[in-house]
DNA sequence: GTGGGTGGTTACCCTGTGGTGAGCGAGCAG
DNA sequence: CTGCTCGCTCACCACAGGGTAACCACCCAC
């Protein structure tokens, strides 16, 4: 269940890493960590450029469970046209940089 | 896609963490991991054991498709009972260090 | 009045992943 | 001859995560 409710999940994690995963386990949270990482605010249009496959359905959602999570911080300005900023909470910017070592090891492998 | 089939996936990568995301990305994976980063060697069964919930089938396609990324060495002696071994290539012991921070993310985010 | 651009929501469908349970091959203990 | 161990494999099935598409409210420019 990566959709919405963290009620369930009975399991009782075994060690940090799974507790992590939970949190990352989106088809595109990563990407959408990564997205997030170089600049402080992106607008959704902005995001849904940046990860290239995503649809608007699954960005919002994923996006709402992030903030749920106190990783990604939203905040809405009521303009119009609408105008939503997202950005890294503390806690979502010491993930990415605990996703950092996983991206070399990534690289490292693409590279050959 | 996390059961078999490489050759498909024509999305390219963005950055380092989706490939390595690819690697770990089932549902059990990483707790196979951390059930081999200990010891030398493990037996299927031992794995069993070690990673509760998990069925055979599913740890066995696992192990399969770890072993085919190249990050478990699997060596099974022609015995009877049959015994096979399992352990971490040296692919395998670096995504498992690279998998450190953020299992020590987890356990803070767990403290509370 | 109609089209565009914003950031969504809702309904529905589909695929892949993982779960269930059975069976198998070979030898040894009893 | 029966049952047990070990490491699987196979056939089948359920479900949830993700994809598709339509729709909404709002205001501006044309």
């Amino acid at each position: 269940m990566t959709t919405l409710n963290r009620p369930g999940k009975p399991d009782g994690h075994v060690c940090g890493i799974d507790t992590a995963m939970e949190v990352i386990g989106g088809k595109w949270k990563v990407l959408i960590l990564w997205a997030l990482h170089d600049q402080p605010h992106r607008r959704f249009g902005e995001l849904r450029r940046l990860v290239p496959g995503v649809t608007e359905k699954v960005l919002a959602s994923h996006l709402r469970e992030m903030e749920e999570d106190g990783i990604v911080r939203r905040v809405s300005y009521d303009e119009v046209p609408p105008r939503v900023e997202y950005s890294l909470t503390e806690d979502g910017t010491r993930l990415n940089k605990a996703l950092e070592p996983l991206g070399e090891w990534g690289r490292e492998r693409a590279a050959g």
